[in-house]
DNA sequence: TTCTCATTCAATAGTTTTATTGAATGAAGT
DNA sequence: ACTTCATTCAATAAAACTATTGAATGAGAA
């Protein structure tokens, strides 16, 4: 082979695994293996996708190795090949943040429509646990809260936090956080919270983004 | 717009830019700015495109954010838009390198044939380079070692290297390097050199992963 | 073995992307 | 104002990708 073929070639495949990315629906299903392995049925049910159509993405990540699977009984878990998978679609999302105009543009109409509700970062964070002056709750399913969530936090899966609010101290700072910054569940319980007389924020991203930067988690 | 809405333009609108890095042309043409202002036709010479072909992917990357141009005289010069896009780009070629199996394959192949040529890492350079060891070549055109090289580096384009060998010493180890792992310029020097008797390796990665390392560089 | 059912495969139509060609643009120099 | 020429635009055919549908597979349970 000659050098240009085989330069030509490297790119190429370089290409092929990016091109494993350069679909909506495989983020999405991206940042949701990012919590832990999960069979195919919780991924079409969590982004809205018909099972084959999910199945038919994640052959594609697979054939990347981007993600592995395993049999667990009846059901494949699907879960992430390894953490540097996670750390290029961070490297990416890191981009598209700062860079693209769109993307900019659509996170700050989003969060006027909601009265631009208050985030703190993952050193706020740290600060306010070692000030023991918050209360930090899980708002993904408990499925994925049982996976490994922060270490100390409680979980209040978005669908039940209407009615378990009152469960919650109302004189305490509150920060929620669910599966990363595209994820929308803190948002929402964030805003559900404030309206009723809590005082919350949520965690700008993730479990992933916190797991990935070695602070305390914890497995139930 | 509804919560779904707004996920999946989210999600798509990173999605379009991760498409802008998809194609094996733009990850070359990304390599090549990486080392530096360059215009239109220098980058499609450098790539084997033509002047068109060359500037339509320029577009894409351009409406992605990922470059800037800038007129000088009678040249349009391209840029890589930040540092960012480079760190992106480096997180996902580490990511092929450690996953994809054709890759790992191909490098391995290309090396065989050239009869595995030695490789130093950076560590292994700075090291070389505070014992006064080894003397560092940049193969890489002139122009791009004019926009910046690594200190004390000196300059053999790998197109003069044939007849400019005799000004290098045979007594000491030369490392080689260029614009990054997936060139072969320096492959091609390496090999050169150690078939005339001298002892060469080629630098793991290139210029542009040096300076992003705040390694000592030198502009001329 | 047979049944069940989670998952994958195969075929398809509609959409998007690529490289090529040649024409259009527009800034710099005369 | 005119010319030059680097660059971009426009049009096109070939190739690749996506979502959908329904059928096929194949591991576990009966």
């Amino acid at each position: 082979m000659n050098i240009r073929d085989f330069k030509t070639s490297l790119y190429k495949e370089m290409a092929g695994m990016i091109k494993a990315l350069d679909n909506p629906r495989r983020l999405e299903i991206l940042d949701l293996l990012a919590q832990g392995p999960v069979p195919v049925e919780y991924i079409a049910v969590n982004t809205n996708l018909s099972v084959a159509n999910a199945s038919q993405h994640l052959q594609v990540l697979k054939n990347s190795y981007l993600v592995e699977s395993e049999r667990r009984g009846k059901y494949n878990y699907y879960k992430l090949a390894n953490q540097q998978v996670f750390n290029a679609w961070c490297a990416i999302r890191r981009l598209g943040f700062s860079q693209n105009e769109e993307i900019f543009e659509l996170l700050d109409s989003f969060r006027k429509e909601r009265g631009y509700l208050k985030t703190v970062s993952t050193e706020d964070l740290i600060k306010m646990i070692r000030e023991d002056s918050v209360v930090v709750i899980d708002v993904r399913p408990e499925e994925e809260f049982k996976n490994g969530h922060i270490e100390n936090a409680l979980s209040f899966p978005r669908k039940d936090l209407q009615h378990r609010m009152n469960e919650l101290p109302s004189d305490r700072e509150i920060v929620a956080y669910c599966r990363g910054p595209l994820c929308e569940m803190a948002d929402d319980a964030v805003e559900m919270l404030n309206k009723n007389g809590y005082s919350a924020s949520r965690l700008e991203k993730g479990y992933p983004d916190w797991a990935a930067s070695q602070h305390p988690t914890q497995k139930e």
